[in-house]
DNA sequence: CGCGCATCTGCTCAGATGAGCAACAATCCC
DNA sequence: GGGATTGTTGCTCATCTGAGCAGATGCGCG
């Protein structure tokens, strides 16, 4: 396009979308006929000189998702919009209600849902509202009686969400990761944690969160991990942890030893699963979402917009 | 209106403005009439939900434009959009370009044009373009022959001005300030400069900018005044110099003494003209952009959005 | 319970807009 | 210089959209 007309077509873009003139109106203004104008405002939209934010919480970036799905194999992505957002706790708290939202208007409604637990998950739970769905059966997938943080975080999110759905809620009443391998073994042996174990593996649905390995991490935090032990796995290349287990970048156990010790389904039977719906929301977690994706470990991804995008830029550059 | 029309409308703009349904389209998404999508999506425009911003350096902000003009009484202004910037250096190159681009379309096109000088108005002389106006004569307004700066930058800006409108230039061949009112009067009593003087004094048209005060006022760079002498002048009540007089936030000049010794036109002759274009952009020129619009320094004012944002909320605050 | 008021909904209709087409102009290549 | 190709312009027509209106619905108050 000629310099002139780009010029033409910001004069254009003005009275347009600023002074809500009409296109006849602008083409008397800039002595043009009105199909000129009309190209003309194409042409800007077409250079991107025109910039159509939706400013909201609640909003989404739907040509994102589908992008997403269609370069991902995704069956479905939610990316929330990032627009006027100050804080990552903003953005993961708009990711929590797009998911609460999500499993709002899940159909059909699945009778089990597996959950894991953490920062995000329980963040979900908050939004959901009552009687969000009728009776479901929340089941715990991976074990997490905190040990030094108050008790109950993890157990209340399972509660709160079926709750919310009048339904029941069953707990996983483990810890998260045992020191002796012969210990855990012993648990799952145990009758009543081998029926939650068995209900955990057949459900219908699992919502589940990632963290990215670093010594933020949810099972630092809770005591599960030493710093040294995170920046261990880091150095084999763990990226970041899901439903408790350490993957790289490639989706594959980083420490099969602990992953032994470890409560809770397997990497692979989410692999296996029709319905998983992964929650990743902030700017420290691009590698583990990438990895979550990349895997096929989720068949549902919510996530923010710069995560989303992260994951579409790779993807031109082989 | 309720929380759940509001949530609709956020997703009736996802789909229309995002994805280009059509409002038929969407209502057998949403499962509403287009009618009712309409008024969704004239709401989410009303409350501010929908951000269209035109993102070009000449994009320019009528709005803003219309309510200046509204509140002020000038005849004419002109807000280059700041969307997109990074630097103040690249919002004053956007200002001066729309300066220069609104002195093209003056009509009818002056015979003699009056013209500071300064940063800001060599910046419009080289945004310029060839032939942007047949035959205008330049004439400086003010001195400015520099003392320690590569010469010229005074007299190159009205030489390129007036050569690229294949038109004449006059210079004022005089110091910007005298250290000694006699030795002024003596310069302003030779034939060439009155004659300079009264050619300035009879134009049809000025063009000039305005400095803050401060350490980085041209005049300090081009050793006219010392950083002192500017503390003091602040200590009075300067906000900045226009035409190389500083004047106070009503307008008045701060120290009369100064104002004798400073050689061009006065300020009062800028008051009386028909035709004054001030170009102020920058975020520190914005208490030096009040007064000069406050007081009638200019009938047209060339400036950036938050410049100009600045100037009007100050109205709403009496 | 019934009335009046305000809001909401679906509609008609006219004006605004985009897609597609034919005529025309500009450019390039022999 | 001639012909082909590409891009531009003004137009017709079908579709999209917003304003205005009448009836429906909901709400508060006596």
């Amino acid at each position: 396009m000629s310099d002139t007309d780009e010029l033409l077509s910001i004069r254009a873009a003005e009275l347009y979308y600023e002074e809500n003139q009409t296109q006849d109106e602008i083409g008397v203004i800039l002595r043009l006929t009105r199909w000129k104008v009309g190209r003309l405002l194409a042409s800007a939209k077409a250079n991107g000189f025109i910039r159509i934010e939706i400013v909201h919480p609640r909003a989404r970036r739907l040509p994102i998702e589908r992008r997403l799905r269609e370069s991902t194999g995704l069956t479905d992505a939610i990316v929330v919009s990032s627009a006027g957002v100050s804080s990552d706790a903003e953005l993961q708290s708009r990711t929590a209600q797009a998911a609460a939202d999500y499993l709002t208007s899940l159909r059909p409604i699945p009778r089990t849902l597996g959950i894991s637990w953490g920062r995000t998950l329980h963040d979900v739970s908050l939004h959901l509202k009552q009687g969000w769905a009728p009776g479901v059966n929340v089941v715990q997938i991976n074990g997490g009686v905190s040990l030094n943080q108050r008790t109950g975080t993890a157990a209340s999110t399972a509660v709160t969400i079926a709750h919310k759905a009048d339904g029941s809620a069953t707990l996983l009443p483990s810890p998260a990761i045992f020191e002796r391998l012969e210990t855990k073994q012993a648990m799952e042996a145990d009758r009543t944690v081998a029926g939650v174990l068995a209900l955990a593996r057949n459900a219908q649905a699992y919502v589940f969160s990632a963290g990215q390995a670093d010594a933020n991490s949810a099972l630092v935090d809770s005591g599960y991990l030493t710093v040294e032990q995170i920046d261990d796995l880091v150095s084999r290349g763990a990226v970041g942890d899901v439903v408790g287990r350490y993957i790289d970048a490639n989706g594959r156990i980083v420490d099969p030893e602990l992953n032994e010790r470890t409560v809770g389904i397997q990497i692979d039977q989410l692999r296996r699963a029709p319905l998983t719906i992964a929650v990743i929301s902030g700017n420290n977690k691009h590698a583990i979402a990438r990895a979550v994706v990349r895997n096929g470990l989720c068949t549902v991804l919510v996530t923010d917009e710069d995560t989303a995008n992260a994951l579409l830029q790779e993807k031109d550059t082989p």
